[in-house]
DNA sequence: GTCTATATCAGGATAGAC
DNA sequence: GTCTATCCTGATATAGAC
């Protein structure tokens, strides 16, 4: 591994761990085994440094998503949905980890996301999968389904029980089906 | 208002809007328009300033807190719960978004929050209330429940829509029910 | 690409006067 | 109780050499 995706990997995992703002260059630096300087030839700024990470992570989460988006029954998109964040953070904790942080932390970051759309499809999908249940009101049904996922994307974090997680996921599939 | 209760109502402010870390006691004092040096004087130090600002906000939640504990109907145990971080968010905004944050952030903080065990009693009273109401697995009801509960708690700190808040309250307690 | 050395600045905290 | 002045440290970032 080269120094660059060496100084992207410990990153990551320091600024899912402690967070962005209390972690130092200089730390990622000594962990990395590299010099402080170095940092900064390869990115701009700390915040250069964050958004590499961010566009890494966001593109290899893409196929689950884009797996989703080819379903077409209804329960099927609610199901692959619910099982999205424990894929994610199977395969990358760390970013899940960074991605909720940021989420919480930072207001503007969360309408980046928003706005940046990356989520978005997957938004409309899932309020078009309610619709297709003929739920009575989808639109809030969907609401509530985003609701349910985000506690259960910070449960994640703390509970890496796989068969629980997949229980849970049967429970709450259970509750918004028809 | 004393310069003291000052500090604390800025502060409070300044932490729930962009983190403990991310907020300088300079920030602080020139918002509550006193003089750096005081903050130190009435507190140990930015933590023991924060612990206040905890202390404080725990106590106006307890009785919240309390007339759920005293409630026997376990339909009416559920629907209060769900209804506890609309209420708290009403009177306190601030601190549930300082909680919501620190939560989040601080792993330290989780594990404390849950060992100083002030939410323990209530976590109980919902596994009894799902006993009650019968459910084949009831631990995993309640696991559902708080996961839901979460992500209601972090909804709310960005959509103060009354009317809307109410009806998903509804619509999660269904979920809920026998 | 990489390191060392260094500039700069801001944050938390203390001392001492009033 | 309160302010001013100041210290110290650590954090981001740059410069220059190899």
């Amino acid at each position: 591994m080269n120094k660059k995706e060496n100084i992207l990997k410990v990153a990551l995992e320091l600024f899912a761990s402690q967070g962005f703002d209390n972690t130092s260059t200089s730390l990622i630096a000594k962990k990395a085994e590299v010099s402080e300087g170095l940092i900064f030839r390869h990115f701009a700024n700390k915040e250069g440094l964050l958004n590499e990470i961010l566009e890494e992570g966001l593109i290899k989460i893409k196929p689950f998503i884009d797996l989703i988006l080819a379903e077409k029954h209804p329960e099927k998109i609610i199901y692959l949905t619910l099982e999205l964040p424990y894929k994610i953070i199977s395969e990358q904790k760390e970013f899940w980890k960074l991605l909720m942080n940021l989420r919480q932390q930072n207001e503007k970051f969360r309408k980046d996301l928003n706005d940046n759309s990356f989520f978005e499809p997957l938004n409309n999908k899932i309020n078009n999968a309610f619709k297709d249940l003929k739920f009575s009101k989808p639109k809030m049904e969907a609401e509530t389904f985003f609701i349910t996922l985000t506690g259960f994307g910070l449960y994640l974090i703390d509970n890496g029980d796989k068969e629980n997680a997949y229980k849970l996921i049967k429970n709450i599939q259970l509750k918004f089906s028809k």
